[in-house]
DNA sequence: CCCCCCCC
C-alpha cells in the first residue's frame, strides 16, 4: 500500500499556519540529553516528502508509541504548535507535535518517501523581534496563542505584587520551560493539589504544598513553601486554570514525582498566579501513563506507576500509630484487578482512605502510586503527591468498566501481592487446616473459609472493660460505683461492654471452635456490644435468646490458627480476626477453580 | 527547603 504525505505542508506549518491533520514521515528520532534527568524528551526529524524539519519535538504523551513505531513511521498530526526558540542568539522556530496518530509503523515503510530537502536550507526563516517562545495564530486548538478576549483574570490573592496582569502576555508551553530561561508565563490547569504538610528536621522546619500543572504540551510539579502556602494555597483550586509566571525551575527528582518532565518548579517572591476564567477548551485534564497490573510484578520497588483498574474488594478503615514517628495513620487496603487478569493490593492513606467506598466495584484510577515489595509479592501505596480518581470520565475507565461487567469477575485472577496480605488470605476448608497442620508459624497461620454457625456459647459473652478508647482491658468492679483498670492504673465511674464470643462453625468438611472479639462478634450477632451487655444485664435469660438467633447464619470467617499448649496438651486455637458477608461471585469462583484442580 | 506513612 502506498502512503501519501502532505507534500509541502511543512513550509506553511513553520510559518505558523494551522493545517488540519497533515501527514508526515519521521526520518529520525533522537533523545535529548539535558541535565541529570534524561528521560522522555525526544527530538525528531520530520518530512512531508518535499521538505524536512529537524527542529521538531514530541510532546511527552506521544513518546512511547512513536518510539515503538520507530524511524520511517508515517504519522498523522492531530495537534501541533510551533514556538520561537532562542538558540545562541539565533532565533529558530520549533515544531512541537502534541498529538500524533501512527498511520504505518517504520517497519512497514523502511525508507524515506520522496526526496525531502531541509526546509531551513530551502528557505530562510524570518525571525521576529520577540526572544521568547510564542506562537502565531489564535484558535481553540492552540492555547499557547495570545489570549482571546473572552478571558479575564479574577481577583488576585491578598498581596500587592501582582500589579502586572499576565493575561495579555504571550503564553509558553510547559514543555518549553527550562532553568535557562526565566521570562515566561504558562497557562495551566491545576490537576492535583496536595494537603499542606509541615516538616521539622536538622535543617529547620516549615510548611509546604505542591500541585501538578498541565497544558497541551506537558505537565510540571510546582511547590510552594512557607509564605507561599499562606499566599496561594486557598486561592488555587483543583481543575481551575491559572496564568503562572516566575517560579524557580530546577531538575525534578524522579524518585518523588512521576510527572513527565525533567524539571519541577518552586514558587518564589516574584511568582505571580492569576486565575483564567475564560473557556478552557484545549487545556487537557490529568494525563496518565497507564501500566497494566501484570507488569508490576517485574518492576522495581519504589518506582511510580499510573493504574486504571477495578476495585474488587476493600478493607475497613484502619487506624494505628506509626512506630517511627508516633503519628496516627489511617489506611485502607484495596484489591485492584484489570484486563490482564492480575490483581494487586493498593494502600490508600489519610483522607483518600477515609473517603474511599469500594461498594459496586468502582473504577479506580491512580497516578504516581509507589511499588512496594513484601514477602516476595508487590503492592502499591498511594502516598503524598499521588492522585486518586474514582470512575473518572476517561476512555480507559469506560473500557475497563465494560470488561469487568462482561467477563471480569469470572476465571482465574493472578495476585501479584504477597499471599499473607490481609486481603489475599488463602481459602481453606477446616479439613484442609487439619490436614496441612496449620498453626505452627510463630505468629499463627491465616486462612479464610465460608462457614455456618452451629452453636454459640452464651457463657461469659460480655465483659466490662476499661472505658478508655484504646484500652479494652477488663475492669475490676470495686462495688462502690467505681471501676478500676489495672492497665491504665486508674479508676472510672463508668465502663464499656466488650464481647468475647465463642462459637462452633462448620463447613462441608467438618467443624471447629473459634473465638472472636467485639467487632467481629457484633457482625455475627447484628448487635452492638453495648446492646448485648445491656440486654443481658436487665434480663439474665436474654443471652440464650441472643445466641440462638445466630444459629445457621453464614459468613466468611478470616481466621488465625495457632498451636498452643494447654495442660501439657497441644491444641489448635482459632481466632476469627474478620467476619464478612459472603461474596458469592468470589466464593463460587474459588470453588470452580478447586474443582478444576481436582479434575487435573 | 519536602520526598514522611504501619502491619503482616
Amino acid at each position: 500500500m502506498a502512503y501519501k504525505l502532505t507534500e509541502g505542508c511543512l513550509e506553511s506549518i513553520m510559518e505558523g499556519a494551522e493545517l488540519s491533520s497533515p501527514v508526515l514521515q519521521i526520518l529520525a528520532i533522537k533523545k535529548i540529553v539535558s541535565g541529570n534527568a534524561k528521560k522522555d524528551r525526544y527530538r525528531v526529524i520530520v518530512s512531508d516528502g518535499l521538505y524536512s524539519v529537524s527542529h521538531a519535538m514530541l510532546a511527552a504523551p506521544n513518546n512511547e508509541q512513536v518510539l515503538q513505531a520507530g524511524e520511517h513511521t508515517i504519522i498523522k498530526i492531530k495537534r501541533y504548535i510551533t514556538s520561537l526558540f532562542n538558540n545562541s542568539d539565533k532565533e529558530q522556530r520549533i515544531l512541537l507535535l502534541l498529538d500524533v496518530e501512527i498511520i504505518a509503523p517504520g517497519s512497514q515503510i523502511a525508507s524515506s518517501l520522496g526526496k525531502p530537502t531541509p526546509l531551513a536550507e530551502a528557505k530562510k526563516n524570518e525571525p521576529t523581534n520577540s526572544n521568547i517562545y510564542a506562537t502565531k495564530g489564535n484558535s481553540s486548538s492552540n492555547s499557547f496563542a495570545k489570549r482571546s478576549d473572552d478571558s479575564s483574570s479574577s481577583t488576585l490573592p491578598h498581596n500587592g505584587n501582582n500589579s502586572v496582569s499576565l493575561e495579555n502576555q504571550l503564553i509558553h508551553p510547559i514543555c518549553s520551560l527550562s532553568p535557562y530561561q526565566n521570562k515566561w508565563v504558562i497557562k495551566a490547569r491545576v490537576s492535583n493539589k496536595s494537603a499542606i504538610r509541615t516538616w521539622s528536621n536538622s535543617k529547620g522546619e516549615g510548611k509546604l504544598f505542591s500541585m501538578d500543572l498541565l497544558d497541551e504540551s506537558g505537565e510540571i510539579r510546582c511547590t510552594g513553601f512557607k509564605e507561599m502556602v499562606d499566599k496561594y494555597y486557598d486561592y488555587i483550586q483543583v481543575d481551575k486554570i491559572y496564568f503562572i509566571s516566575k517560579c524557580q525551575i530546577k531538575g525534578a527528582n524522579k524518585k518523588f514525582c512521576s510527572l513527565k518532565n525533567d524539571y519541577e518548579m518552586t514558587m518564589t517572591n516574584e511568582t505571580t498566579v492569576q486565575e483564567y476564567q475564560g473557556e478552557d477548551k484545549g487545556i487537557p485534564s490529568t494525563q496518565y501513563n497507564f501500566m497494566t497490573i501484570d507488569k508490576i510484578g517485574n518492576m522495581e520497588s519504589d518506582s511510580l506507576v499510573d493504574i486504571c483498574a477495578i476495585c474488587k474488594e476493600a478493607s475497613e478503615l484502619q487506624t494505628f500509630q506509626a512506630k517511627s514517628s508516633g503519628r496516627e495513620l489511617k489506611k485502607k487496603e484495596v484489591v485492584l484487578v484489570d484486563q490482564t487478569k492480575s490483581s494487586v493490593i493498593l494502600t490508600l492513606w489519610g483522607t483518600d482512605a477515609e473517603n474511599f467506598d469500594g461498594t459496586n466495584n468502582p473504577v479506580v484510577v491512580i497516578k504516581g502510586a509507589r511499588i512496594r515489595e513484601f514477602g516476595g509479592g508487590k503492592n502499591l501505596s498511594l502516598g503524598a503527591g499521588g492522585l486518586l480518581k474514582i470512575n473518572p470520565d476517561i476512555p480507559e475507565s469506560f473500557r475497563i468498566r465494560g470488561w469487568y461487567d462482561q467477563e471480569g469477575c469470572s476465571g482465574n485472577i493472578v495476585d501479584i501481592s504477597a499471599k499473607s496480605g490481609s486481603l489475599s488470605t488463602v481459602w481453606m476448608s477446616f479439613k484442609g487446616v487439619k490436614d496441612q497442620g496449620l498453626g505452627n508459624a510463630e505468629k499463627g497461620d491465616y486462612y479464610q473459609n465460608v462457614a455456618t454457625v452451629l452453636l454459640m456459647s452464651s457463657n461469659n459473652l460480655t465483659y466490662k472493660a476499661c472505658p478508655t478508647e484504646s484500652c479494652n482491658k477488663k475492669i475490676i468492679d470495686l462495688e462502690n460505683g467505681m471501676y478500676r483498670c489495672e492497665k491504665c492504673n486508674r479508676e472510672f465511674p463508668n465502663f464499656k461492654y466488650r464481647l468475647l464470643a465463642r462459637m462452633n462453625v462448620a463447613d462441608w468438611s467438618g467443624n471447629t471452635w473459634i473465638s472472636m472479639f467485639s467487632s467481629e462478634a457484633e457482625t455475627v450477632m447484628g448487635m452492638t456490644a453495648q446492646e448485648v451487655g445491656e440486654q443481658i444485664e436487665s434480663n439474665s435469660e436474654a443471652a440464650a435468646d441472643i445466641v440462638e438467633k445466630v444459629n445457621f447464619k453464614q459468613f466468611v470467617f478470616k481466621c488465625r490458627a495457632k498451636m498452643e499448649t494447654y495442660n501439657d496438651e497441644a491444641r489448635l486455637k482459632t481466632i476469627s480476626v474478620e467476619v464478612k458477608p459472603i461474596n458469592y461471585k468470589d466464593f463460587n469462583n474459588q470453588i470452580v477453580n478447586r474443582i478444576k484442580q481436582l479434575m487435573g
